[in-house]
DNA sequence: AATGAATGAGAGTTCATTCAT
DNA sequence: TATGAATGAACTCTCATTCAT
């Protein structure tokens, strides 16, 4: 319609895609301090240097900030346990590398996050966990308990079994990420181990 | 202004004591369903009788009738737990011994709120958990470490294998709410083999 | 459930009202000078004493009190005019009795809300109609509507009468009220000649 | 920046005025659909290609567009309206003048605009007039105004009856432009009808 | 002690307008 | 001049808490 159109610069798709990634980090950052309740959109905000308005260019809700952090975890996590389990012979291989996937997740978003959560100020009521690492906790969880549905790990009670994977990968995971340096390797023999013995208790109980 | 002052009797003792009760059951119930921050004291006074305002006569705040039924829980969880644990000579005993109370103050609580949760119904970004069941829980987290700090279970590394017992328990236990009938016997057997057989494993690992 | 029930005292009860009626009387006078979408929650409760959020509890939203006003207006006008319509035989008693209930209304609302606008001040994009005035404008014009399709006034066009007839009572009443003092049986007298000559004007047209 | 100053086009300007136009266009739509209030700058921008901000570069503000159409309307129409009035030798010419005017704008702007509304989806609090549509009737109100003032309908209560024949003007218009096909010819008759024969009936009712 | 209306801070969200590009 | 992201005041509405009764 008017005679002289003017291209969006590279500076500002540039300051876009930061402001955006800024929100997503603050958001993030806040979630994980505060949980999905107790955080406002304008806490989010706050940690950019961005007013209270700009949040909206970008993301519809305060939900949406939250789902898009999810899905984007989950969406960066999907092929690397993909890639893990594709390489799995047998059940032992599958958890060995579900769980290492897992933990290279949390390892690497834990660095790049520098969540910084000053130890020790937990806020009660609050869940300790940011968005994404919520997505990718459950992408595990459904390929445990899928892979477990295949007869990976006959035993008496599967539902038991999955539960207590899950478990373990969950917390020995947050715990890997309080110590310094961050041992993957070690958390992920750890769990490991702790699960196939687990496995091969139960079935002596069983007799 | 009456001339006379009149002691408290019995049977208002009792209807003080009785309202507090109605007010603690209702925020156990609403705690569990919603969460701390999505449920409002409207909600919970809701569930009882009384008016809003009544609330303020018992508690001092929302926090504090979350705190009070914490520490109701905790507290009488405490001897049950001490009972089970003197009664323990190993490590394995006690371990039994702790799971076991847990269980029976999952299954005892859980029956005697009626939880009634419609299943499946479970809100996004919410706990599921009453304060007790987080109480008890910690109690029994703490129970572990110490006995694991007193050598109970010798084992490289006793910060992941608290975690993961910890983790085990708070599943399994979970699991085990959903189940009819409530097995708290097989429940602790899975947990107690599962754990015992993964302390194998692990002494195993690290040869 | 608790021992002692207290009754609502009647003070009590009477603030309630005055306090519904405050927000009404209110609400009428600022949709009256803002029209619906200007007026805001707060400018009606500024008019009263009360708080922000006081005004959440007698009305659910701001679209509600706007409904209630109109529904009052309306209901407190229906039997008026049904009374009146009885009592006529023709289209022409109806005509009078129809818009004489009409002008008695707005000037009895008008004196009881000392709608006291500044002359003058009008605003731009503005309506100038008291919820309760749009309602009970809308009863009157199915009155006519319907006395019209019963046969009431034959005439080529109906359509356009009923606007017509519509369109003076509505524009002659607002000039009525703008007079000292305000003289309804004047008012009643100017519109309903100017409707029958009108009347008689479009049947002369027609041949 | 540049070392060459260009003079502004015939092109360059035809854009800018294109641009206006269609901002102005853009507008009286949304204005007709949604009133001022509910309509936003961006509901304008969007009926354009233009972005948000320049709307500014054309209106200083929101109200200044509506205004501006508002005096556009007004200023198309004066022209025509006195020519009518020119022509007019006494009352009864002048009206049926005034009237056709009037009617005539509005087919013949409604037609241009196709307004498109879709009918019986119209909003609660909303005009469902355009900013030119109530500048013209203003147009037509003082003229009308002036003309009686001037003696040319010697009546008891020419405050009353300006209300009244404007009242039949605006409202009859309305239902005309409802109607296929636009009948200017035939609503003119029917209002100048109406009117007439009210001041014969008016002037009845006086002896 | 019980009541429930009143309070007001603060939540999520919208939008006219500005301004760097 | 065109762009569209940034701005921030203002909006509707919620809710923990207070307080007159």
């Amino acid at each position: 319609m008017s005679e002289v159109a003017y291209l969006p610069t590279g500076k500002r798709e540039l300051t876009k895609v930061a402001n955006r990634q800024a929100i997503l980090d603050a958001a993030r950052k806040v979630f994980g301090e505060l949980g999905y309740e107790t955080a406002t959109v304008r806490d989010i905000i706050r940690g950019t240097g961005l007013a209270a308005g700009t949040f909206y260019n970008y993301f519809k809700s305060k939900d949406e900030v939250y789902l898009a952090l999810a899905s984007e975890g989950a969406r960066q996590f999907a092929p690397l346990l993909k890639a893990q389990r594709a390489q799995s012979a047998g059940w032992e291989e599958f958890l060995n590398a579900a769980i290492e996937a897992y933990f290279l997740f949390l390892a690497d978003a834990h660095k790049s996050w520098l969540s910084q959560r000053p130890p020790g100020e937990t806020q009660p009521h609050v869940h300790g966990e940011t968005p994404e690492m919520a997505a990718v906790f459950n992408e595990v969880r459904e390929a445990i308990v899928e892979e477990m549905a295949n007869g990976g790990a006959p035993i008496t009670d599967p539902d038991y079994l999955a539960a207590a994977c899950i478990a373990i990968a969950r917390d020995v995971g947050e715990k890997m990420l309080a110590r310094r340096p961050i041992d993957t390797k070690g958390a992920t023999q750890f769990a490991v181990a702790m699960i196939q013995g687990g496995l091969n208790g139960l079935r002596q109980a069983e007799d």
